[in-house]
DNA sequence: TACTATCTCTATCATATTAGTAGAGTATAC
DNA sequence: GTATACTCTACTAATATGATAGAGATAGTA
């Protein structure tokens, strides 16, 4: 599995509308500004995450981007994993595999399904709730600092 | 981190060699037909690997290569790593990084952390001589079925 | 010495993926 | 009816991947 800056992105926006669940819609605009992402290639990335069921629209005036789900019902991996492809090292894991030709390969098998397994285990266990509150967490740490 | 052919290539390869320890010189030619895998880009990847300690070779008429170490020395991580790259997920935990810019990236960080330390976990306690006691376990449920 | 099997090295290439950019179109609030 | 915001399709530059091509160097042996 690689995280690419699409899948990044991706989680930050989530996150960023997780952050605003149950406020009016967050625009484009500031989602790209919020975190860095270059605004044409955002639009793409949100029109993904709508047909996945992610987010859902507004248009118009007071138009913008909402999570479609609460931030509890949302995992990253849910969401690298659309945005991403699938989290398994090797293709041979993969559904519809035709299968291992060579016995050679079949012993480094139970090695990248084990891999797999502890991704899984991983990305399949943080929702954005949890994310929510390592973030204000953090900001209390932070206030305490000062 | 993602296995690619070149990888897997060199990890079968690493693995027939390994199982001919102490033997005389494997040629290219007997392990890209074993291994299934174009023998010209084998012979880029026996290189690559000769450059990386893995492997030696010897020319001529009875050449071929020949693993460099004991196949209890080389670990499945210290093959991946030198050919496909570094483990890691997502760029911003490999070395000389320049450091988060943004909050949002770093609620995620610890994640690919996790993940990172759960594949070195994995892929730097196995060697190739628990590899080959694998497959030999493996040729005994064989024969024992027959 | 000549021959041949073997490794060595550099260049090239086709395809796919990644990370964007461009621009025209559609809906909605005021 | 216009400004603001989302929608959709196409295009592009750079890089990685998975090879292929061909000339060269070395070592054993007849």
């Amino acid at each position: 599995m690689r995280i690419t800056y699409k899948g990044d992105y991706a989680l930050k926006t989530i996150l960023d509308l997780a952050v605003h669940y149950g406020d009016s819609p967050v625009t484009i605009h500031d989602l790209a500004r919020r975190a860095d992402i270059p605004t044409k290639f955002l639009e793409q990335i949100l029109l993904d995450l709508k047909r996945g069921g992610f987010v859902e629209s507004r248009r118009g005036k007071v138009g913008g981007y909402l999570l479609a789900k609460h931030p509890a019902e949302i995992k990253v991996g849910n969401v690298i994993r659309f945005i991403d492809g699938p989290t398994e090292p090797v293709a041979c894991l993969e559904k519809d595999y035709s299968g291992c030709q060579d016995m050679f390969r079949c012993v480094f098998k139970p090695i990248w399904q084990k891999i797999n397994r502890a991704i899984s285990n991983i990305v399949d266990n943080i929702t954005f709730e949890d994310l929510i509150k390592q973030l204000q967490a953090k900001k209390e740490a932070i206030i305490y600092q000062i």
